[in-house]
DNA sequence: CGTAGACTTGAAGCTCCTCAAGGACAGTGG
DNA sequence: CCACTGTCCTTGAGGAGCTTCAAGTCTACG
């Protein structure tokens, strides 16, 4: 299979979020099991929507998108999970979407019993899950009630670090950048944003216009006023 | 606080999910601990977001919805919490989201500390979280792909026990109906929808024009044909 | 019976989608 | 080195779907 390499780059501020507990020995107990890590290319599938759920994934390194389809074709990205998140964690006995990595991965394959067995770190897994929810509540908010602009300027947000946050520690120095490294396909960000592929590239070619991003290459972005996008996700 | 009481209806239906495992211990640990238990009117708030998250909720009966507002007023309900559910179970130091009752409720309140301890039942919690993520899952595919048609359509087929699901039980008998109470205002339907009040009514007029659907009083809906509902869905 | 709140309906407009064409870029082979 | 090809992205024109604004109607309840 061939590589397409698009880069680790920033990857990992994909999920963006509250950093790691202090260690709570999920590392120990994650090394100790009968575990497989596996690298993987950017684009490859790792599991399909219906497939029995008997593992549970733990992206190390890279991204990873969760999506659904509809009957007639539809898409839409549930999650981009980062670095240090589980995926793959369901209910029932089955997968309830489709996973595939964005850039190439580092993933640890856990064995789903395995690790509901051990009490002692469903602390661990809980942590995850809830993080998981706080981002999909937001991302509710966003495809629900964002328009276009919001959308977009919100996703860009997504990639700078402690910036559009509670306590944003507001520009740095002089210039207010941030380069940024996509990862996704124009369509990828559409189906993530709930919109078209046209309507993003739209979106994006105004922000360009209006001067507050510079396109470098098709996937890195320079925000140079990450203020003024951020004033423009509707969150604040 | 008056009661507005909307009746308690079938409530339980608007959280459609697998049954609870076997008995897990969950319910003796529950009562077992210094917890109260409340009963609420309809439309009383629980928390608010930022609120400190010292407590964590389980639903024992009614309904209860989540929603997170944009600075300019915009909502949007995140989730809508049936019995048996837990709810503000979060990441981080605060809620993330509000927490109100849609019907009067019986809600029993626990100490996280004190559940987040007891690494005895994390296993009850986690099936929630699971849960609720599959169900964040399918939600986000209705606001980011779904027309109003198909949102309004999925909605109703909520509160339709054992239709819509994977493994469809099809009509019973000769008529293929049931009888919903919304226990929801169009306002709320459509912040859940991510729609306005006037499309919401407008589909649901439609819907009754086509003969699919009679509306018995504004909150009591008589599906009069649920496979035709069903297929409105866009999920088959 | 009158009032308030919730819902419905209509008309107009805006946002975003669809369809279609063209441009940029990387990889391939001559 | 340069045309060729495929893929991804951009841009434009037109239209559908949903929202907005503004009445009007229904329902519950005193």
């Amino acid at each position: 299979m061939a590589y397409t390499d698009r880069g680790w780059g920033n990857a990992g501020a994909l999920a963006k979020g509250a950093p790691l507990e202090a260690d709570d020995g999920w590392q120990d107990f994650a090394r100790s099991q009968r575990v497989k890590t596996q690298r993987l290319a950017g684009h490859d599938a790792i599991f399909y929507e219906g497939d029995p759920a008997e593992r549970v994934y733990e992206l190390l390194e890279g991204a990873v998108m969760l999506f659904k389809l509809l009957p007639d074709g539809r898409r839409q990205l549930v999650e981009i999970v980062g670095p240090d998140s589980l995926f793959g964690v369901v209910a029932g006995k089955a997968f309830d979407c489709n996973a595939e990595t964005l850039t190439p991965c580092v993933v640890r394959i856990l064995d789903r019993r395995e690790l509901e067995n051990s009490a002692e770190f469903q602390g661990h897994v809980s942590r995850c899950l809830r993080r998981q929810i706080e981002r999909l509540h937001d991302h509710a908010v966003l495809l629900g009630r964002k328009s276009a602009f919001e959308r977009v300027a919100t996703f860009l947000m997504r990639f700078v670090p402690d910036r559009g946050v509670a306590d944003c520690a507001g520009p740095r120095g002089d210039k207010d950048e941030q380069v940024v490294e996509l990862t996704m396909t124009r369509q990828e960000i559409a189906d993530f944003l709930g919109l078209t592929i046209e309507t993003v590239s739209r979106v994006i070619s105004d922000l360009k216009r209006r001067g507050l991003i510079a396109i470098e290459k098709q996937d890195r972005i320079r925000i140079t006023d990450v203020c003024g996008v951020c004033h423009l996700t509707g969150t604040r």
